[in-house]
DNA sequence: TGACTAACAAACCGCCTGGTCGGTATTCTA
DNA sequence: TAGAATACCGACCAGGCGGTTTGTTAGTCA
């Protein structure tokens, strides 16, 4: 049916970076406008691919989605806390390096566009049964891992014995998410370290 | 051309009642779905009335959603913060209490759809300059009244002089809207008491 | 009491968008 | 190397939804 086929170069026919792209495209679209607010025509364009592409790769939009949280955002979470957390020698002192280096060097789309895990378990959680236990799972492991460097904190004395780590890890988490949630309402970087600022104080206070 | 006139009782004609009835619908429509996913068909069946009527009272959806921010929700912010915090004797504990009562008492409707403020500050902010500045425009009021509550405690010599009153106000909601989120994410409302006792715990510490 | 206007009612329009489907080109396999 | 399977193309479709328009009824005021 389609008479004017397109002309393409070589099409370097690669299924699994065509794959890829699709996801990372999605990925961009969805920071910047939620689920809803993704449009397919749009992810087409930026991934260079069509419907036919999308949809050979992918059952929905909605699974084109939980793709996207199974890899990238999942990835995103082990590289920038579990990785540094589970090698630390300083449990402690390495998650508020971490929380530090947010409120500073963070890349002007957290300002813009927030944190993305945040960001879709705002929007999906209550809509969607698949989404919510997808997102909070992520959670979960995010905060299993902040648990983890409490508690060995509290083995090399470096955290009073009197922490409750899993309210802790979950503040700590929550807080974090707060500040930025803050800061993206403001569209002010300023206000993403003046609240991380105060988070530090707290985790501050967790030492002994 | 409407040939067969639906026949209602008689229609007690009032324009202020009718106008409140579809932004309070309105209002619950966009706490669930939010405002890209409010439906104006939902809206005008759970507030009786239809296009004619809607289109009335409000120029466009996003006029609809700008009278809920600036009736409903502001005056939600006044009604638990703004009034209990300005007539306080003891400001921190004060602030405290009301932290505390979100804690426990919490309504079902903020674990299942979460804080109707920060929701569509995180869905619209990045989206929408309108809508950014009105939600913004709330954070400040609500910080502000929790920053001047934390310098007449520090008149009253109630809280330590040496703290960072914007900052701790800052984050304070920060730290709220954060908890807030997770439980809506674990849709558990044992989170969101576990989360607030950490933030109760940061809020003492600011005590002399 | 009769014209004028505000307050609705609801059919209708047109665009947008997720998803489908028939077709084609490339790669794999026997 | 032929045929099948995979990867991808793009026109098309149908439903949903915000917004418009035309028509009707209830107040209002001279």
């Amino acid at each position: 049916m389609p008479e004017s086929q397109r002309i393409r170069g070589p099409v370097d026919r690669d299924p699994a970076a065509t794959r890829l792209r699709i996801i990372e495209a999605a990925f961009r679209e969805i920071h910047r406008n939620g689920f809803q607010g993704m449009r397919l025509e749009q992810v087409l364009q930026a991934a260079g691919t069509t419907k036919g592409g999308l949809y050979h790769h992918f059952d929905s939009k909605k699974e084109l989605a939980f793709a996207v949280i199974d890899t990238v955002i999942l990835d995103t979470i082990n590289e920038y806390w579990l990785q540094p957390l589970e090698s630390a020698e300083r449990p402690l002192q390495t998650l508020i390096g971490i929380i530090e280096a947010h409120g500073s060097k963070v890349t002007q789309d957290v300002i813009a566009y927030g944190c993305p895990l945040n960001n879709l378990a705002q929007e999906m959680s209550p809509l969607d049964e698949g989404f919510r236990q997808r997102l909070n799972a992520i959670y979960r492991h995010w905060q299993d891992a902040v648990v983890a460097a409490l508690e060995r904190g509290k083995v090399r004395g470096q955290v009073r014995p009197s922490v409750n780590s899993r309210e802790a890890a979950l503040f700590t988490l929550a807080a974090l998410e707060g500040c930025i949630g803050m800061a993206k309402s403001a569209q002010a970087a300023g206000v993403l370290s003046s609240c991380t600022t105060e988070l530090l104080v707290y985790l501050r206070s967790l030492a002994q």
